[in-house]
RNA sequence: GCCGGGGUGGCGGAAUUGGUAGACGCGCCGGAUUCAAAAUCCGGUUCCUUUGCGGGAGUGAGAGUUCGAUUCUCUCCCUCGGCACCA
């Protein structure tokens, strides 16, 4: 009997389908397109359990699809711009373009080793100027409509290594390298108009069936759609400042206000104080991240100036406190201690005066009271709800020009500039006379030079490159500058899957082939995806559409998000050394093994505990499947068609069973995407087939219905043992091409079925009843089982509950 | 802190619409095979109790709804992801 060597079996299907491009796609308007799409890869070099896993997961639904007769696409490529390259060719010395070539070529490697159905023609990368030229070509264009502009913004400054830090490289307050104290820098940057399209990706989340709600949900929360009133609060000395709340109706209960430290109110009343200039420094070099923002301890400082109460006419003091924050709303918020938990937190702080205007009987003065209810001493408008409160001042405001109905979003604009080398360079010139101008797009692209050395100095190499940034104004053709800064790399991941359909497409963006494919039936990534990325190329997609490149409205129908790969509790990495390589364990059990495990240990979106016994286990099933398959074989039956009207009772349990696999099997990787019971499934039916002997006609054609079934289903799985098997059991072409086996419901009609039977709630029995028997039958069956007596002698039956083919429950007291 | 997940045997997990808790796999225990071991095959395996039949408890903790809750509601604990410059 042959012998299972994963290698050899592996090596002959990856030439087979390499040989017959089993996996290229064309248009092709006869067949029914299915698009499936895992997150492209950051090229570190290093294949990880994460990526086996999350092109497994798509890999799985590709080959499936394909067996159901649809065309389908399944791509890859790499998202090759990033921060890693950078500080690989600070450390080895190397250009970052050299690094990431080589990585992207050892990964492409490592994913044929796996033996992934990609199709491998349409491979892209996203820094090759082929692909970028068409991101500065899109921002270009709608620099022209007015969704670009320009405006302060802060980054992490390093003042040591004079470079702008990323949030990942700013610990506890100091740069990575240098351990500098980082500090807040204002600098001008770009930012794309998200805001613009906040109302529809809104809107748009109620028509996705295809997403999580989590996702939907967090997304939502992201976008924070919010109704409130915008109020001018007169400010002697000063002029007026601007606060949005969505609680007027606790206008009366205002005992201060608060600015952030970056408000030109704070600016101005730092200008001559000393105290709070001091202050405003201190706040500078906290972090301006959001967690931060809301964990650390809230202070202030009274800017001396007041504001007065546009409804009383009071003076309230004016704080600047280093919890506002200048992008959210307008950088200043009235302060209602009574029914804010922060504010309350900071009036106890600072001694402020807190008052109740909204009824309640608690102590307003130990706890803030947050919920809506009815005004007290608000003058005029005691006695009203919520509803007329907020209607009766928008009204009151409007009139006095002094406020207005204001939607708010949470969303901020997009910011994509990053002062890094390592990017797509953002088409912009600067000129003394003309301003910020586009590059003409007959100058596109604006290619990023590749052949750079780093030094230890930090800072983008483009900075100190005059041959690239000296250029002349394409307005006046005087010499100007162009920009050095380059894009955030989430520009290139927000449009990827639709350049899949047209890689190479040189006269534009996309072609009509990008109508075709896109959107994408199926989406995979990593949850922590869920909100950025995805939101990024919601928003792209839309713009596209509104280009005339895309005819579509969202870019991925249906979205599942994997959970982690862990080890040992923990996320895999390289700092707590419990990584796991998938190219050894490949050379050891073979990527069928690997690629097994991988979607057996547990439900995609959960978290995946790695087990090296695990994957023995894998390995040991694929044995078992082969040598069962294998001794199928070594007993040259002849194969009769099975003849349904004569099977004995041995004959249809078995029939049952491979059809309700079937069943199961279908439905799991279809439906749910629950590849582990899927399996299971499948594991159980080769128990059955292997426990099964029955030589006769109709017992050999049902074990080969069994075992042919079970090779097509684990197929998608894995592929190259199947393929193996397929060839052994003298099957036509490859089982890559084959159809999805189909369920006969014949098969699944049992006459008996088994019913438990509790009294109270608790099990006291089992009864095999007719498929047909009615519930009185059921009943006079159930409570004639010696053990359910026990339990109902002596006492009254109030009712009895009988769920069909399930359960017989007879409630007693 | 805010938003979104997760918590079930020794372990990974299953239970699809409120209806048998623990499928499948790992590990462990016993047996077969072997000079012996590995591999393989067969059987057992939630805990407590019982010779056995059976009984009791049990899905992070506590309450609630229900004939019936891993599943629905509330409060709490732990843990993971995201928080706008990691990708």
């Amino acid at each position: 009997m042959k012998l299972y060597n994963p290698q050899d079996v592996e090596q002959h299907a990856q030439k087979l389908w390499q040989d017959r491009d089993t996996f290229t796609v064309k248009q092709d308007s006869d067949k029914e397109k299915y698009y499936c799409l895992s997150m492209f890869p950051y090229p570190s070099g290093q294949l990880h359990m994460g990526h086996v896993r999350n092109y497994t997961l798509s890999e799985v639904i590709a080959r499936f699809q394909k067996m159901q007769g649809k065309n389908v696409l399944h791509p890859i490529g790499y998202d090759a711009f990033g921060l890693p390259a950078e500080n690989a060719a600070i450390k080895h010395k190397t250009a970052p373009a050299k690094w990431t070539y080589a990585n992207m070529a050892d990964m492409s490697e490592q994913f044929k080793r796996l033996g992934f159905a990609f199709d491998w023609s349409r491979q892209l990368a996203t820094c090759d100027p082929d692909y970028y030229r068409w991101e500065q070509w899109l921002f270009v264009r709608l620099f022209k409509q007015g969704l670009v502009y320009r405006k302060d913004a802060t980054v992490n400054w390093d003042p040591v290594d004079q470079t702008v830090l990323a949030n990942e490289q700013v610990i506890d307050g100091k740069g990575w390298r240098s351990g500098a104290e980082v500090i807040r820098k204002t600098i001008p940057q770009w930012f794309l108009k998200i805001t613009d399209y906040a109302d529809e990706l809104l809107a748009a989340l109620d028509d996705m069936p295809g997403w999580p709600d989590s996702v939907k949900t967090m997304q939502k929360n992201w976008i924070g759609k919010s109704k409130g009133l915008e109020i001018d609060f007169e400010v002697p000395e000063f002029g007026s400042i601007s606060i949005f709340t969505t609680r007027p109706d606790t206008l009366f209960g205002v005992s201060y206000m608060a600015v952030a430290p970056e408000h030109p109110l704070a600016l101005q009343a730092a200008a001559n104080n000393a105290d709070l200039a001091e202050f405003l420094t201190q706040c500078s070099k906290e972090q301006s991240n959001e967690a931060a923002m809301a964990t650390m301890e809230k202070k202030g400082k009274p800017t001396g100036l007041m504001a007065i109460h546009p409804l009383t006419g009071d003076k309230v003091p004016v704080w600047v406190a280093n919890f506002v924050l200048m992008s959210y709303g307008t950088g200043a918020v009235m302060a209602v201690p009574g029914h804010d938990e922060r504010d309350h937190e900071f009036a106890l702080k600072y001694d402020l005066p807190i008052k109740r205007v909204i009824a309640g009987d608690g102590d307003i003065q130990a706890t803030a009271e947050t919920d809506y209810g009815i005004l007290v001493n608000s003058a005029d408008y005691d006695g009203l709800n919520f509803e007329q409160a907020f209607e009766r001042m928008q009204h009151y405001f409007q009139q006095q020009g002094i406020g207005r109905l204001q939607i708010n979003y949470r969303l901020r604009d997009w910011g994509v500039s990053r002062q890094r080398y390592w990017g797509c360079p953002i088409p912009i010139i600067y000129c003394d006379a003309c301003g910020a101008q586009p590059v003409p797009e007959s100058d596109l692209p604006v290619v990023l030079p590749e052949d750079v050395v780093f030094d230890d100095t930090g800072g983008s190499p483009l900075k100190k490159m005059p041959a690239f940034y000296e250029t002349t104004c394409p307005q006046c053709h005087k010499s100007a500058k162009r920009e050095t800064d380059t894009f955030d790399t989430f520009m290139e991941s927000s449009w990827y899957y639709a350049r899949y359909a047209c890689p190479d497409y040189d006269e534009g963006m996309l072609s009509d082939e990008a109508n075709y494919w896109v959107p994408v039936d199926q989406y995979i990534g990593g949850v922590e995806h869920a909100i950025l990325h995805l939101l990024y190329a919601r928003f792209f997609h839309k713009v596209l559409r509104d280009q005339g490149l895309v005819n579509s409205d969202e870019p991925f129908t249906r979205l599942l998000t994997q959970g982690m790969v862990l080890k040992d509790g923990a996320k895999m990495s390289k700092s707590k050394g419990n990584t796991v390589a998938p190219q050894e364990l490949i050379d050891r059990y073979g990527a069928d093994t690997v690629r097994l495990f991988s979607m057996f240990a547990a439900p995609p979106e959960q978290s995946l505990e790695w087990s090296d016994e695990g994957v023995e286990g894998a390995s040991r099933y694929l044995n078992r499947l082969w040598h069962q398959v294998q001794e199928f074989i070594a007993k040259k039956h002849a194969v009769k068609p099975l003849n349904t009207e004569n099977l004995s009772s041995e004959q249809q349990q078995l029939r049952y069973k491979i059809h309700q696999s079937i069943a199961k099997v279908t439905s799991d990787i279809a439906e749910r995407h629950h590849f582990n019971t899927a399996i299971a499934a499948m594991m159980e039916l080769t128990n059955a087939l292997s426990k099964y002997d029955d030589n006769s006609d109709n017992g050999v054609a049902l074990m080969h219905e069994g075992w042919l079934s079970l090779v097509k289903m684990l197929s998608p799985f894995v592929p190259h043992i199947c393929q193996a098997l397929w060839e052994d059991m003298q099957q036509p072409g490859l089982v890559a091409e084959t159809d999805w086996p189909q369920v006969d419901e014949t098969a699944l009609v049992q006459d008996e079925v088994e019913m438990v039977v509790q009294v109270n709630g608790k099990l006291r029995a089992r009864i095999r009843v007719s498929a047909e028997a009615n519930q009185s039958a059921v009943e006079k069956i159930a409570l004639a089982e010696d053990n359910v007596q026990r339990f109902v002698d002596g006492k009254t039956i109030r009712k009895v509950i009988v769920v069909p083919k399930k359960l017989v429950n007879v409630v007693v007291s």
